[in-house]
DNA sequence: CATAACATGTAATGAGTTACATGATTAA
DNA sequence: TTAATCATGTAACTCATTACATGTTATG
């Protein structure tokens, strides 16, 4: 139930329509909390009828554009909102049921989506390192800067935790199948 | 929906009637992909109706304990299963944003919270180690025991790095409240 | 004017969560 | 026989996802 204070966070950092929020999504507040256009218009008007923020229609834009801002009261319940406690969320990856399921039956082929997975991985480690260099080169400016900079570490450390352990898994299955289980399994055409 | 696929591969390690599943879940392939009993029992019911497993009623026994076991078609239906590629899950943890509205409003309390949400990984961080020690102290001796205990490293390394984080977090709000900005909030009973 | 791109929105589906409900067996 | 526990199951709600639908402005 995040999403629409995330919505008032982003619209805090700068105000926008749904279609710029949807695409800031996309690059910012997305890494750790993905939200697709539709769930982000229906928050924003939520929001609105809560009283939270206002938009007003932009008359020279195309499509009935509309630009919304947080009011007061939008910024009185990010404070009430913000230092709130929870439990963390569960973690719940189906890769991780893969391997559990090819210890429980034996070599499956497991070893392709592990190399696809690892990819991924490294696609998103390299994006995020590029915009720490490019956001966050030096040394913190500001707190937020500081706060900002670290909540990307995170990003950045999840993904490289993730390769690591990924490769690891490779090892365990890939010495297995150059060794007495070889002929288990036909070959992979490319390989 | 991979919950029915967790279940079978549960099944596959052993047989057992949902409660007992919704136990196991809570302490092994629950780790990384939870479910509650009524989830469970939900996809236990259409498992049986696809024909991928079977269960029998156990007479002697409270309630209406009924046992289940993989057939055949269940297993063909995991080896399929297993080595399909996906996406990883996204991140999506809502300290994040928390953490991303203290950058954008300033203080707001939020260390409590973190100390909270670190000591909740280093409980879970503790639980998994005893596992570790317990189960899987020595070499592994089987590829099976291997990928087990990889995947419990996986838990372990994601609590660990979360406690990293958030203690560098921490160090960033602390220092920023014995900072200048010490008298803008007012100083929490124990502390 | 036809088309593409922009901007907002509706509908259907499926999964997860929480609370509650039912029936059977053991134990006081 | 009453209560507690075990075991299974229903119901209501929210959220996320996907596909589709509507209207508007710029471009050729």
């Amino acid at each position: 139930m995040s999403l629409p204070h995330a919505i008032l966070i982003a619209l805090t950092e700068k105000s926008g329509s749904g279609l710029d929020l949807a695409r800031r999504f996309g690059k910012s507040i997305g890494y750790f909390w993905p939200a697709t256009h539709q769930q982000i218009y229906r928050d924003l008007a939520r929001l609105e009828a809560a009283g939270l923020i206002a938009s007003e229609a932009q008359p020279g834009a195309r499509g009935g554009k509309r630009l919304y801002r947080v009011l007061p009261a939008g910024l009185a319940e990010l404070r009430r909102w913000v230092p709130l406690g929870e439990d963390g969320p569960p973690l719940r990856d189906a890769l991780m049921v893969r391997l559990r399921g090819e210890a429980a039956l034996g070599p499956t082929g497991l070893a392709a989506t592990l190399h696809d997975r690892i990819a991924e991985h490294e696609r998103k480690l390299a994006e995020y390192r590029a915009i720490k260099a490019r956001d966050f080169g030096g040394a913190p400016s500001s707190r937020a800067d500081a706060l900002r900079g670290l909540i990307l570490d995170g990003g950045i450390r999840n993904e490289a935790g993730w390769i690591e352990l990924l490769r690891e898994a490779l090892r365990i299955l890939e010495s297995d199948e150059t060794g007495p289980e070889v002929l288990r399994r036909p070959l992979k055409p490319g390989a």
